[in-house]
DNA sequence: TAAATTGGCGCC
DNA sequence: AAAGGGCGCCAATTTA
């Protein structure tokens, strides 16, 4: 397969764009038999001009390149069929996507957000319950992930839904702050169905090679391969009986009848143990894994005309990180990523950000000392312990996840001290954070991202639990369920507004790979890293517009702060040679 | 028998 | 060196 091309026609026009700036808003929705209803916005979300009934959804958005945001229900069940005609959008805001972050600001997280569900709200009319979440199929085309219909919501309803939500934005706590999140979820919306849409750069033969190579060769009995069979004799042998190392329970049962009891068969317990079962025993783990999760199977089902195509899923953890349906793509072991290759001439740019929760921490609690240390491109936590911990880089790094974490015993518990004096309000945000948690209140990211409301204090009547103080003094040391919390709402608020940092550093990537008319294509995403594919003299300018990108969505989420937001970038033809 | 839970480990 | 947060996936086991 050569390389990749950008669809020829897209909706995109950049000149055109700039001769007719791009102020309109449109609502745009699918009916049946592939035609769509349409309908230009005034600016407070009612319709501005007559509903017009169009016989071709593609056309009816590609001959509209001057329209500056498509509003419809859902990007996954109208976008797909887009880009499958070639056409992408610029913007767009997603109104299910909003209803649940909406939702979640009104601490209302867990009712149903579907558009059919928010329009019955507006209506007083009984609440339907969401759609069963459907786990996604291995080799799925992008345009059938969602049924075209518009899910049972008339456009007239969706377009009150739609002006009703604009006005909930007016009422959050900062409405800017939320209709930033709306927006940029939205667009996360639009580069996940992106990214499916073109894949991931995957080398099928590469990654047989490689399991030949680990594994040894495969049963054909389906049973498992070589290299396994011959671990698992290991480790019978070393107990002298047979010993099946993939159940926990039998391993266990085995250390105990060779007079050394272990809690679990966790790596780090088995470890600290002089025994001659141990080595065959990790070395089965690691390798089982491997072929379970990452193995033939895997490759059979999920890659395809050498592409690997998640189906992402943009704020599918409460904090706002995105998960994926099935295939295990924010997992991919390191030794697997051998097989990501880019396409001839072609390369992989990969960049990952430096140290970005404690960065993302330093700019919402705007700690002033915090500041100036992640204010430099270096490492950060060679400058956190030159300011405070004298020069012990480690204890800075594990005092600082510590707090971030909520660390309740072991080093990182006496050097939190040390944090705390010299960065205050970096500590006392993470802090508070924590202690809401504790007395059950939510708490939000930067951008208004809210956590779960706590579970209700009639579970813990029914539990049996007392009410007051579940932990009592004498305690465990990480506390009961309060405590839980405490320690989730405590990573929450830096987890989450990292993750508002991540979507508009993505949103802002993929416009200027737009606006320059690159034809590099962002494949991959996980947290705080990003891959961008594209031909070899691109590359420069795709470094560049990364490191660009990462201080722009600094600037437009927290506002101006002296923190910075840099990258570690390398321009590689296999993912593995990057780190 | 199907769904939910558990233990373990991959990634951030 | 371990543990504190978030996930998904697999196989086995328990529950409904």
């Amino acid at each position: 397969m050569g390389g990749p091309a950008r669809p020829a026609s897209g909706a995109l026009s950049v000149a055109g764009a700039r001769l007719a700036p791009m102020t309109e808003r449109w609502a745009v929705a699918a009916v049946d038999g592939g035609g769509a209803l349409l309908a230009p916005l005034a600016r407070d979300g009612t319709p501005a001009g007559p509903v017009l009934a169009e016989p071709d959804l593609v056309e009816a958005v590609r001959s509209r390149p001057g329209v500056a945001r498509w509003v419809w229900r859902s990007t996954a069940g109208i976008y797909p069929r887009l880009l499958a005609a070639g056409v992408r959008v610029e913007r767009c805001y997603d109104i299910e996507c909003a209803e649940l972050l909406l939702l979640g600001h009104a601490g209302r997280l867990g009712e149903p957000r579907s558009a059919a569900a928010a329009l019955a709200r507006l209506d007083g009319a009984p609440v339907p319950p969401d759609p069963p979440a459907r786990s996604a199929e291995p080799g799925a085309q992008s345009s059938l992930f969602e049924p075209p219909s518009g899910a049972g919501v008339p456009f007239e309803g969706l377009l009150r839904v739609y002006a009703d939500q604009l006005r909930r934005h007016d009422a959050a706590e900062h409405p800017d702050r939320m209709r930033l999140l709306t927006a940029s979820e939205s667009a996360g919306m639009l580069v996940a169905a992106e990214m499916h849409r073109d894949g991931l750069p995957w080398r099928a033969d590469v990654h047989r090679e490689l399991l030949t190579g680990l594994l040894g060769e495969r049963y054909a009995g389906g049973g498992e391969p070589r290299r396994l069979a011959e671990l698992a004799d290991e480790v019978s042998a070393a107990f002298g009986r047979r010993v099946r190392p993939d159940l926990p329970a039998d391993v266990v049962k085995a250390f105990a009848r060779a007079g050394i009891p272990v809690k679990s068969t966790r790596r780090w317990e088995l470890e600290e143990l002089d025994h001659p079962a141990v080595e065959p025993l990790i070395a089965y783990k690691k390798l089982y894994r491997i072929w379970t999760a990452h193995g033939w199977s895997w490759l059979q089902d999920w890659v395809r005309e050498g592409r690997f195509r998640p189906e992402y899923q943009p704020g599918g953890t409460v904090s706002g990180r995105w998960t994926t349906n099935g295939g295990g793509a924010l997992q991919i072991p390191k030794v697997i990523r051998q097989a990501v290759v880019a396409d001839p001439g072609w390369r992989l740019v990969v960049a990952d950000a430096d140290q970005m929760e404690p960065r993302v921490l330093a700019a919402i609690s705007r700690d002033r000392g915090l500041m100036e240390v992640a204010g430099h491109d270096g490492d950060l936590y060679k400058a956190l312990s030159d300011r405070a911990f004298s020069g012990d880089r480690e204890h800075a790094k594990l005092a600082m996840l510590g707090a971030i974490y909520g660390q309740t015993s072991g080093d990182g518990l006496k050097n939190l001290a040390a944090l705390r004096r010299r960065f205050p309000l970096a500590v006392a945000y993470v802090d508070d954070a924590a202690r809401a948690g504790e007395e059950g209140r939510v708490v939000r990211t930067w951008l208004g991202r809210t956590s779960p409301p706590a579970a209700s204090a009639g579970q813990d009547e029914e539990a049996g639990l007392p009410q007051e103080d579940p932990e009592g003094s004498g305690g465990a040391p990480d506390g009961g369920p309060a405590r839980a919390r405490g320690r989730f709402t405590r990573n929450f608020v830096v987890q989450g507004s990292a993750a508002d940092w991540a979507l508009l550093m993505l949103a802002a990537l993929r416009r200027t790979i737009f606006e320059q008319g690159l034809r590099a294509q962002l494949v991959f995403f996980q947290h705080d890293e990003v891959i961008v594919h594209c031909p070899a003299e691109e590359s420069a300018a795709v470094v560049e517009a990364i490191r660009a990108a990462g201080e722009l969505a600094g600037r437009t989420a927290f506002g101006r702060t002296p923190v910075r937001f840099p990258f570690t970038t390398a321009v590689v033809e296999r993912y593995a040679d990057a780190k």
